[in-house]
DNA sequence: CCACTACTGAAACAGTCGTTTCAGTGGCAG
DNA sequence: CTGCCACTGAAACGACTGTTTCAGTAGTGG
C-alpha cells in the first residue's frame, strides 16, 4: 500500500503555505524534511502523514508555485484589448521585473531546469507545461501563422530578459531591452 | 589544512573528462561520488585525492562546461563581419539548436539556476559570469547605447528561445521565432 | 461513555552522503 | 637498493536521508 496523500484540510493547507514560503528562501533542490519541519513548526512525521511522501510534498509545492504563475497569466490575459499582444507582454514584464517576485521566479527556474534533466519524479513535465500555458495565452490573442510566431518570439524575449534580470538584477538594462522589442513589434507609430 | 586540489595531470584530466560525460547524462544536482566513481572506473578516494573535495570536483566540471561555452562564443565572434550582430546571433542559434548540444545546454541551465539560489558554494557567480561573457562579445561589435540595448535584446531572444527549445524540442517553431527577430533587426531590405 | 477521525511526538530503521584513516601499489630518479 | 612521488583499495566515521513503528492526544458526533 503506497501511502496516499490526504485530501486538503485546514492543517494541510496551512503547512503547505508555510513550506512554500520556506522553499522560496531556501530553494527546492536541497529541501529536506527535518529542517523544513523545524522551520514551519511541525515534524517530519506530520509532513509525511499529510503529503504521503516527500515527492507528494514537492508536487504540492510545485502546484502551489503554479498558482502564482496562473495569477500572472490572468493579469496578462486581462491587459489591454483582445488581440493586443504588446499590452500582454508589457503587463507581464512589469510583473516579472517586480523585486517582490524574484524569489518565486528563481524557484520557477529551478523547477524548470530540474524537470528537463529528470523526466521522472515529481518535476516531470513542469517546463513543457509552463511553456504551453503561456503560448496558449499569447496565441489565443492572434489568428494567423505569423502571429503565432510573434507569440513564440515575444515569450522568448520575456524569458530571456528574465534570465538576465535574475542573474544581474539590472532592472533598467533588461527593461530597456524589452521595451526596445515592444517598440518594434507595435510599430514605430 | 584544507585538502587542496592537485594540479592538472594526465590521470586528473582523463577522469575529469569521463566525469563530465557522466554529468551530461545524469545532471549535476544529484551527483554523488560513489555512483560517479563506479561509472568512470575509479573510486571516491581517488576523486577526492585529485580534486580535493566534492566542491572542487564540481568547480572543475563547471569550468569544463564553460570551455564548451567558450568554444561557441569564439564561433560567434568569428561569424560574419565585425559589427554584424545579426550574423553572430544566427551562428550562435545554429549551435544552440544542434541536438548534439542539448545535454550540455541542460547542464548549463541547471548550473545557471542553481547559482541563483545558492550564492555560496561552487556554483557561485556562474549565471552572472555567463551573461557578462556574452554581452561583452555582442556589445564589442557595436558602439552606441542603442546598439548595446540591441545586444541585450538579442541575447534575451536566444536564451528565451533556448528555454523553449529545451522544454519542447520543437526546433522548427523556435528557429522560426529567432529568424523572425533577425529579419526585423537586420531590416526588411 | 464510546468510537472515530485527525493529527502528533519520539524513536528507530536501513541506507547514502562526503570525508578520513591506514596501508599499500608501481614507477622513476639518485 | 633507496627514497620519493602519484595514485589506489578497503574500511570506517559521523552526519544526514526518507520512511516506518508504536504509541499516543484532542475533538467531535452518536
Amino acid at each position: 500500500m503506497t501511502p496516499d496523500e490526504r485530501p486538503p484540510s485546514a492543517r494541510r493547507e496551512e503547512l503547505l503555505e508555510r513550506a512554500y514560503r520556506y522553499a522560496l528562501e531556501h530553494g527546492l533542490s536541497e529541501l529536506s524534511l527535518r529542517p523544513l519541519a523545524a522551520a514551519v513548526g511541525s515534524s517530519p512525521r506530520v509532513l509525511l502523514f499529510l503529503f504521503g511522501s516527500k515527492d507528494g510534498l514537492i508536487r504540492a509545492l510545485l502546484a502551489r508555485a503554479r498558482a502564482d504563475e496562473t495569477a500572472a497569466l490572468d493579469r496578462a490575459r486581462n491587459a489591454g484589448e483582445a488581440g493586443d499582444v504588446g499590452a500582454a507582454l508589457r503587463t507581464t514584464w512589469e510583473w516579472l521585473a517586480a523585486p517582490a517576485h524574484r524569489p518565486m521566479l528563481v524557484l520557477w527556474l529551478q523547477a524548470y531546469a530540474r524537470s528537463l534533466s529528470e523526466p521522472d519524479g515529481p518535476w516531470a513535465g513542469f517546463a513543457r507545461q509552463t511553456v504551453a500555458d503561456w503560448l496558449d495565452l499569447l496565441a489565443a490573442r492572434t489568428g494567423g501563422d505569423r502571429a503565432a510566431t510573434d507569440a513564440v518570439l515575444g515569450l522568448a524575449v520575456l524569458r530571456g530578459a528574465l534570465l538576465d534580470l535574475l542573474a544581474t538584477g539590472d532592472v533598467a538594462r533588461t527593461t530597456a531591452a524589452v521595451e526596445a522589442y515592444l517598440r518594434r513589434v507595435d510599430g514605430p507609430s
